[in-house]
RNA sequence: UGGGGUGUGGCCAAGUGGUUAAGGCAGCGGGUUUUGAUCCCGCCAUUCGUAGGUUCGAAUCCUACCACCCCAGCCA
């Protein structure tokens, strides 16, 4: 609900000056995630940037599916990419696959070999890496290095036609085994996987890699700006080459930009799946996840998350984003989205002694700054529970709720005076005696009498029981990121189970709505609730100034 | 010790030779409040990694140095 000014970048600021100058006339960009796993907040980042810009510039966004291994992706991935990607608010102008650009790809690698820019080599993978030299080092030539084209192709035929084995050869471009920069020393174009691919079936055993394919897709679809995280920095020369040598429709510019760091999150496709294979956590849409199925089923809102990637910004700067940035951002999209309700999360009985009437029935808002949002009812009567916490025999300084001899307003019922309180055997408090102010009824009080706390609570009654899942950060230290295997360091209470009694609106479903519950946080209905048996997710606390002082 | 990058307040981030270095988040102080929330107001960098230099004038230009990040997959 935060309407604000965009934030300005060097790349939105290029394109603008591009634009200005007449060099370009629209943007095509795209947002290509390879599906070997859930997107993440990183994505989100890159989904906002590429679809935000072609949005405001009145161009247009491409999803495609960067699917050149078929060993590590799948279908299901595909499926909640697409899901994530439309959540999150955007809409591509066309969905592509850069498999469904396998044929012209492998007609451009021909090209390639007939002009003596790439070659068959036969080298093991083993002796490849000798070969290559280190980072102070040139690396030597293959002894294949300088077949003839004719040969190259030959060859490069048997590959296709399945007459080789995996490993027994590869495409590499002919550039220099001498370069400093490693990537343009004779880097793989093609290598063969006996397998089948999620969309090209069993059509090819061939794969093109990732710096062959990405360059030339980007320049079929029309790309004018590609753009990616810094390090593919030093493959942009590479991709520049690619985009050189062949007879390509257009010529797409590589743009990079710092990717997100999340404190106390991982960001690594193979970690977050190494947590759900190890059993950390439910799975890839587990609330505790940074993933987008993850954040959406903790509750936060695909405005809150696009809030967030407007305030992150975009540079080419190393960067770590303190996770407030990220919380502050759904709350702010929450506060004015949610629906306000009552429940208690650690109930304390209070008998209100001079109710002897029938329960009444109470026609209260469900946000008191948006009427648009309806109404629900609650119900007031005898018996009452408030948060345990909201009362104290022995207040500390600044307490405003209620104690002994006090009095305190519940909220949109009544104010109520301390009459009595019960003490078990344990010594611990077990009820407490008030009498309600019947002058005092929220709405029409005409008492004039102020008091300086008002608490939330539930009628005992007709109020509901629910599950509360309580959620806190995954892992127990600011850079899990940082640990070969962040299951070790897991925090043991990332996930509390607890019990809350609710107001009886809470017990329905009410799949889509984003709730707040009064002076305690935000929360969501879990995907798994069934009527009588509900389920909230806590996405984020409100802010505490009390605790914070305490 | 090769190549490519990056350094502006606690965290982000504008700024590209000329007003007192935007803004957001966090923090602090105050006001409003039937959520200790929200909302509103105010405060919060004599200084831009460091050291020199150019200039009437530098975060912005030059030089040197320092720190950190990325790269040696037939991953992306």
């Amino acid at each position: 609900m935060i309407v604000s000014e965009k934030p300005t970048n060097f790349i939105r600021s290029k394109i603008a000056d591009q634009i200005k100058q007449g060099q370009i006339q629209e943007i095509i960009t795209r947002f290509p995630p390879e599906p070997n796993g859930y997107l993440h907040v990183g994505h989100a980042k890159s989904i906002c940037l590429n679809f935000g810009l072609a949005e405001e510039f009145g161009g247009r966004c491409n999803l495609r599916f960067d699917d050149t291994n078929p060993e590590k992706e799948s279908q299901e991935y595909i499926d909640a990419i697409e899901a994530d990607v439309r959540w999150l608010g955007f809409e591509w102008a066309e969905l592509c696959h850069t498999a469904d650009y396998f044929d012209q790809l492998f007609d451009w690698a021909l090209h390639l070999i007939r002009n003596g820019d790439a070659y068959v080599d036969e080298q093991s993978a083993e002796e490849m890496r000798a070969n290559r030299g280190t980072l102070t080092e040139p690396g030597i030539d293959s002894p294949y290095r300088d077949r003839s084209p004719e040969e190259n192709e030959a060859l490069f035929l048997k590959m296709r036609d399945g007459e080789l084995p995996e490993g027994a050869a590869i495409l590499r471009a002919k550039i220099s085994m001498s370069a400093p920069n490693v990537n343009l020393r004779d880097p793989a174009l093609y290598r063969i996987r006996h397998i089948s691919h999620p969309r090209a079936g069993d059509r090819w055993c061939i794969y093109p890699t990732y710096d062959y394919a990405h360059g030339q897709s980007d320049a079929i679809e029309g790309i004018t700006h590609s753009l990616c995280t810094l390090e593919f920095e030093d493959h942009r020369p590479l991709y520049e080459w690619l985009l050189k040598k062949l007879p390509v429709p257009s010529r797409p510019k590589q743009t990079e930009f710092s990717r997100l760091e999340l404190e106390g999150t991982v960001t690594s496709k193979r970690k977050l799946n190494a947590l759900v294979q190890e059993g950390h956590v439910s799975g890839w849409d587990d609330p505790r996840m940074p993933t987008i199925a993850g954040m959406r089923r903790r509750g936060y809102s695909p405005e809150g998350i696009r809030l967030f990637c407007e305030r992150i910004g975009v540079t080419r700067k190393p960067n770590t984003i303190e996770l407030q940035i990220l919380e502050g951002s759904i709350r702010d999209d929450l506060e004015g989205r949610a629906h306000k309700a009552m429940a208690v999360l650690d109930p304390l009985k209070v008998i209100v002694t001079n109710w002897d009437q029938a329960p009444l029935e109470l026609d209260v808002p469900w946000h008191p700054k948006r009427p648009e949002l309806g109404s629900r009812t609650m119900v007031f009567g005898r018996e009452l529970y408030i948060d345990r916490s909201d009362f104290e025999l022995e207040p500390p300084e600044g307490f405003f709720r209620l104690v002994p001899g006090g009095s305190v307003r519940l909220k949109y019922g009544f104010i109520v005076d301390f009459e009595d309180v019960i003490i078990d055997a344990d010594g611990r408090v077990s009820e407490v005696h008030v009498r309600y102010d019947p002058e005092t009824r929220s709405g029409q009080d005409q008492s004039g009498r102020k008091v300086k706390g008002t608490i939330h609570w539930v009628h005992a009654e007709s109020a509901n029981e629910v599950d509360v899942r309580m959620y806190d950060r995954l892992f127990t230290v600011p850079d899990p990121g940082n640990y070969d295997d962040p299951g070790s360091v897991i925090n043991p209470e990332s996930l509390v189970h607890g019990k809350a009694m609710v107001e009886p609106a809470l017990g329905q479903l009410m799949p889509d709505a984003y709730f707040q519950f009064e002076r305690v946080g935000f929360f969501k209905q879990d995907p798994e609730s069934r009527d009588g048996q509900m389920i909230y997710n806590r996405s984020v606390t409100l802010k505490d100034a009390w605790a914070k002082k305490k």
